[in-house]
RNA sequence: CGGGGUGUAGCGCAGUUCGGUAGCGCACGUGCUUUGGGAGCAUGGGGUCGCAGGUUCAAAUCCUGUCACCCCGACCA
C-alpha cells in the first residue's frame, strides 16, 4: 500500500448523507484503541484510552453534583422481582429487556432476582425507609455504576448490554422542588456538554411516547451526529408522586399531615463517548476535546538519536506536567516522525508539539492542533500559558464547528413534505397537535421520532399540526435517532 | 425478533463454485542502514480454517445444527 493510500484510509467517510457513516464509527473507535469486543452478547470491553475519557467525564461531572449539593451512594446490582413489579408502567417498560437471575449455586431461587436495567426501585424501597419527617428531605443521592438491559442490537458506547452511567435519584417535599431539581440536573448537563464536551444540545421536554417508563415528565439533551441523527446524551425525570404512591415513600410535614414525596431521577452514561466521537470525528479519526482528552499535547521528539533532543523533550514533558496538562513524551524509536504524526492525530490528541534540532536552535517548538490541522511554533519560554490558551481555542473551536453544522441542518417544516426532506439530514422544528397517532404517523413515513419541546415555544412555524393539520399546540424537534 | 452478510495467523483478506500438504498483505522477532508526514533491505516465527456433529480413503471446501459479530428494520440511554 502506497503512502497516500494510507493516508486516505480514512477520508471521505463522513460527508453529507454518506451511508458510510456507520461504518467509520466502527472502525475509528477499534483503531484508536477505545475499545475491544467482548466475548459476552452485546458487550464491549473499554480499553485504558476509553476509559481514560470516561475517567475525565465521572472527575468534572461528578464535581458538578457535589457542588448542586449531592451525595454519592452505592446500592445492590440485584432486584428482587417483586420490588420491580411495584410500579406498573416503570415493569412494562422494563421488563423486556431486563435479565434475570433464576438460581444461586445448585439452588433454583424461591424469588427471581432481575439484574439492574435502572435503580429507581432500589432507591424506592429505601427512601421509604429512610423518610420519617420534612427534615429528612430533600434527599439527592447519585450513584455511577453500570446497568444491564437486554438489548436487540448493539454498538460500542451508543448502546451495549452492559454499560456504564450515574443515575441521581431526589426526594423531595413538594412538586415545585421536585420540579426544579428536574430542570436544574438538566440545566447541569447541558452546561457539562458544552463547556466539558464541546456539544452543542438541544434541550427540551419529551413526548409522552418517549418519556422515561413511569415519569409524570422526562426532559431530554439531544445532539446531533454528522450524519444529521439525533443521540439523547443525557435525561432527567420528574416522577410526581408516581412512585412514591407505588413504594409508599411518606413523611409527616410541618402541619403533621402524612404526605407522599416527590421523586425525580437523571442519567447520562458512556454514550457520551459516542456523541464525542460522532460530533467532532474526522477523516483522519477523532478530535478529542481537550478537557476529556486523556492526553492534550503529545510530545514528538524529532531526529531524537542527536545529542540533547531527548534531553530537552523530557524537560519541557516535565514542565507541562508540573503546569497541570496532560502531557504524553512519545519517544519510541521504533517508529518513524511520520508513523506518529499519523498516530495521534487518528487517537484526536488536540495537540502535538515536534521538537527537533532546528526548534532547540531556534528556542521554539513546532505546534499542531488537531481541530484545524494549523502548523506554527511556539517560544519554549513561557509555553505553557500559551499552551493553555491554545487548548481553551482548540475546545471553544470544536464547540463553533459543531454548533454551525447543527444550525445549518436544523430545519423548520410546515408539512410532511418539508419533514420528509429534513430530516433526511438532520433536525426538523414543526408544529404538533401533541397527538400519540400524529408521531406514529410521522415515525412510519418519515422514520423520524419526535426528540423534544423547546422551553421557549416562540417562532412556531404554523398554527396546524404538521401531519394532522389540526390547531397545533406544541413546538416539536423531529428527527431520526440512534 | 424479521431481512441480508461475515467467521481462515494479532489485523485485513484470498482460497469454498469443482474435496487432495494452509496462502497473501500489514503487524510481530532478529540484523544493518534510516528517522521534520505512515522508512528500506535481508532473514525468521506464528493458524486444531468460529464451534459440534455427519458424509468421505481424504473436509477450510459438501450436509445438518449451533454460536458470535456486522449492516438494514422493529424495540430502547
Amino acid at each position: 500500500m502506497g503512502k497516500k493510500d494510507k493516508q486516505q484510509e480514512f477520508v471521505a467517510h463522513i460527508t453529507p448523507r454518506n451511508e458510510d457513516f456507520s461504518q467509520w464509527y466502527t472502525d475509528v473507535i477499534l483503531k484508536t484503541d477505545l475499545v475491544d469486543y467482548a466475548p459476552v452478547r452485546g458487550c464491549m470491553v473499554i480499553k485504558p484510552y476509553g476509559y481514560g475519557i470516561w475517567e475525565l467525564i465521572q472527575q468534572e461531572m461528578d464535581r458538578r453534583f457535589k457542588e448542586s449539593g449531592h451525595k454519592n451512594v452505592y446500592f445492590p446490582m440485584l432486584i428482587p422481582e417483586s420490588l420491580l413489579r411495584k410500579e406498573a408502567e416503570h415493569v412494562e417498560g422494563f421488563a423486556p429487556e431486563v435479565a434475570w437471575v433464576t438460581q444461586g449455586g445448585s439452588e433454583v431461587l424461591q424469588e427471581k432476582l432481575v439484574i439492574r436495567p435502572t435503580s429507581e426501585t432500589l432507591f424506592c424501597a429505601m427512601y421509604a425507609k429512610w423518610v420519617q419527617s420534612w427534615r429528612d428531605l430533600p434527599m439527592r443521592y447519585n450513584q455511577w455504576c453500570s446497568v444491564l438491559r437486554w438489548e436487540k442490537s448493539t454498538r460500542p458506547f451508543l448502546r451495549t448490554s452492559e454499560f456504564l452511567w450515574q443515575e441521581g435519584h431526589t426526594i423531595h417535599a413538594t412538586a415545585e422542588e421536585a420540579q426544579e431539581e428536574t430542570l436544574l440536573m438538566l440545566e447541569i448537563y447541558r452546561e457539562f456538554a458544552e463547556k466539558v464536551l464541546a456539544l452543542p444540545t438541544y434541550v427540551g421536554q419529551k413526548s409522552d411516547k418517549e418519556k422515561f417508563a413511569g415519569a409524570r415528565a422526562t426532559y431530554s439533551m439531544e445532539a446531533m451526529m454528522q450524519d444529521g441523527k439525533a443521540l439523547q446524551a443525557g435525561t432527567s425525570h420528574n416522577f410526581g408522586t408516581n412512585f412514591a404512591e407505588a413504594f409508599g415513600i411518606q413523611y409527616l410535614s410541618k402541619e403533621g399531615q402524612l404526605e407522599y414525596v416527590h421523586e425525580t431521577s437523571w442519567g447520562t452514561s458512556t454514550r457520551m463517548i459516542g456523541a464525542i466521537i460522532m460530533t467532532h470525528g474526522d477523516e483522519r479519526g477523532l478530535r478529542l476535546p481537550p478537557r476529556v482528552a486523556p492526553i492534550q499535547v503529545v510530545i514528538l521528539p524529532i531526529a531524537q538519536h542527536k545529542e540533547g533532543v531527548l534531553d530537552r523533550a523530557r524537560a519541557l514533558a516535565e514542565s507541562l506536567k508540573k503546569a497541570g496538562i496532560r502531557v504524553e513524551l512519545d519517544d519510541r524509536d521504533t517508529y518513524s516522525a511520520g508513523w506518529k504524526f499519523n498516530e495521534w492525530e487518528l487517537k484526536g490528541v488536540p495537540v502535538r508539539l515536534e521538537l527537533g534540532p532546528r526548534d532547540i536552535d531556534n528556542g521554539v517548538a513546532t505546534v499542531m492542533r488537531r481541530d484545524t490541522l494549523e502548523k506554527s511554533t511556539l517560544p519554549l519560554a513561557g509555553i505553557e500559558d500559551a499552551l493553555k490558551a491554545l487548548l481553551d481555542d482548540i475546545h471553544a473551536t470544536l464547540y463553533r464547528q459543531a454548533d454551525e453544522f447543527r444550525r445549518a441542518r436544523t430545519y423548520t417544516a410546515t408539512d410532511m413534505e418539508g419533514l420528509t426532506r429534513g430530516v433526511q439530514d438532520g433536525f426538523v422544528e414543526a408544529a404538533w397537535c401533541g397527538e400519540r397517532a400524529c408521531e406514529d404517523r410521522i415515525k412510519e413515513l418519515t422514520g423520524a421520532t419526535s426528540r423534544n419541546m423547546p422551553f421557549d415555544q416562540s417562532g412556531m412555524p404554523s398554527d396546524v399540526c404538521v401531519c394532522c393539520g389540526k390547531p397545533a399546540g406544541k413546538l416539536m424537534y423531529f428527527a431520526k435517532a440512534y
